[in-house]
DNA sequence: AACAGGACTGTGCACGTTCACAGTTTGGGT
DNA sequence: ACCCAAACTGTGAACGTGCACAGTCCTGTT
């Protein structure tokens, strides 16, 4: 290891010369506006009750003075953070594995840019994280959490609920559906669709990959395609993943070996898609013509695979809005609300 | 869209009941503890000048009371956040396109629990989101950022200078070497060893995949390449990506159109790796008997690769680690400091 | 016995903001 | 001419913590 230093420090000023700025208060500006700290905070929590005039010179001080609210202080007094968190319910190893975090995070980020708030991301996989990461949430850092990848009977979810912060999660929090609010996509109408659309091409074989039974994409997935297939349903055409690519080309390589006239598989997401498409074409079937393939996310890998993928679409950009918009609500003392939003069929060349 | 309302609010105390239970303050503590505020405090603050009975009192009196700590208060006078931003500055659609992002996360979030702080993502691609990024810093909610993607020029990192937020960046700040601290890894060094591998194997024509020129992984990655090969450097078996398997695979099929012997491709990073042995595939090639291929990242992609890749191993646990530690140091009132890293080879199948 | 100094403890103030409340002005209706 | 509400403004508390400072006690030395 190399170390290598540049330069000291600036500090010390050289004499009586009152080098250390402070950073501008409420105080000063009101001071430069001539008016009082009263009105300077009634212009920055919206302006209401304040005269034109009034504006006008606290706005020109702000710029003079460079003032910026301090927000701790702030705070102190409000009881809010003006922030949200993005609490990754993950093992360390799976960490954005899934790429169906980045959408969801971006979307969030910018949805909460509009309300002056930010967010905090936060990853609770081990039990230890997790007493972390709720020590840190009840510790006023944050006014409510979005709860981004939960699994059954996670216990994030009841210390969450002790602790009364607000939560919204995304994607129906299986096992206690009631006392939280969530944003999810109609995963079994999804899968339906996508099943249908299989069988509309022709399909008659048709085997699934599911994902992890104790999340909610995995279990109702499974559950639109076995409804969508109804008597023809058979076990034999169903593997399960863990959503990642690898787990897809093992699950597919395994159906290949168990039944031989496959004419289509479902994957319940594009990675694993992804997986069994290069599974398929080491075993050396076509794509669609031997074998159709249907995803599910609409991630950006759809479309840079060869061929392209059809797969269900996810409304990522409006979940995390909905997901903010929801959880917001429930701070500002609304009721716990559930949203469930449309997958939508994009049909590309594997079908 | 589906909207289902469950249950409402259970606000509203009954009667005179004193329902609403403040949050226990230092105050509380000292109180059931039967000390003062101030010892309470230097408990609080490393415990240093409080007597064991004392300290044993307040430890009770804590857990009696469930107190923790209001940070907003703290911060408030101390003038410190017990944050650090880790400051992504990528455009918004290659957000964790990345896989490097994930374990420099995590170790950073490592690192920081032991000293009681935490980790505040921002995004930081746009120059809007730049704007809003650098207000929430020079706010007060964060002690420094790690600067983790940085491009050339990147007005950005003029920003936190002007702002006077103390930075750490991963990478050679291209332009700013002598301003802001840094971490990197030994690029020229490391390209070099891989490129002086090769030619171990009795590779000869070895072409390189390089990544982005605004970037030090993508510049000096070269350099290093360029370097080793000395004399036999030809430009026309250097092909550039973005890092992402698609792009390794368009410059591989470009680099076979362009040179028929090549018996060897370096590729700045995994993921550009695994889509050159994609391509490799397609046209043919056996790897590593016809083409050899090296990578850089020893990402997750590189094990489960077939063959597994050879490739330079990043410390990325280390290197997130030396970055809280020395961004801490500045914070402290230390030197600006950079830390070079070496890279280790790994060798693996595709060699 | 007086004293020095270390170990520990308690108190008042400051941090920068919001909020409730009490004023002051204005304008319109009686 | 009077009054009342609406529109605006200023002031004095809090909010919960850390820190400087002034104490108090105890032990060992002169």
């Amino acid at each position: 290891m190399i170390v290598h230093i540049d330069g000291g420090d600036e500090r010390g000023g050289s004499g009586g010369a009152e080098a250390t700025r402070r950073r501008p208060t409420i105080k000063d500006v009101a001071a430069t506006a001539g008016v009082s700290r009263g009105t300077v905070s009634r212009y920055l929590n919206g302006g209401k009750w304040v005269s034109p005039d009034a504006r006008d010179s606290v706005e020109r001080a702000i710029r003079r003075t460079g003032y910026r609210t301090n927000q701790h202080a702030r705070s102190l007094v409000t009881g809010r953070a003006n922030a949200l968190a993005f609490l990754l319910a993950e093992p360390q190893d799976r960490l954005f594995v899934d790429p169906t975090y980045a959408p969801l995070l971006r979307g969030a980020a910018e949805a909460l840019a509009g309300h002056q708030m930010t967010l905090n991301l936060l990853v609770a996989g081990s039990p230890e994280e997790r007493l972390n990461a709720v020590t840190y949430m009840s510790g006023g850092h944050v006014d409510g959490a979005m709860l981004i990848s939960s699994h059954e009977n996670d216990p994030l979810v009841d210390l969450l609920l002790e602790h009364e912060i607000p939560v919204v999660s995304c994607g129906l929090p299986l096992g206690r559906t009631d006392r939280v609010a969530s944003v999810s996509v109609d995963e079994v109408g999804g899968a339906r669709e996508m099943v249908a659309h299989l069988r509309s091409r022709g399909c008659r074989r048709i085997a699934m990959i599911t994902g992890p039974e104790d999340q909610p994409g995995g279990r109702y997935r499974l559950q639109g395609y076995r409804d969508e297939l109804g008597a023809d349903f058979d076990q034999v055409l169903v593997a399960s993943g863990d959503w990642s690519y690898e787990s897809g080309t093992v699950a597919m390589t395994e159906l290949l070996g168990r039944v031989g006239d496959i004419d289509a598989v479902f994957a319940a997401s594009d990675a694993m898609a992804a997986g069994a498409i290069a599974a398929l074409r080491r075993a050396g079937r076509r794509i669609p013509e031997d074998v159709a393939v249907g995803g599910f996310d609409d991630s950006a890998l759809a479309t840079s695979l060869d061929p392209t993928l059809t797969t269900m679409h996810q409304p990522f950009d409006q979940i995390s809005a909905q997901m903010v918009a929801l959880l917001l609500d429930i701070i500002a003392g609304g009721a716990i609300r559930s949203v469930t939003m449309p997958a939508t069929l994009v049909v590309r060349g594997s079908s």
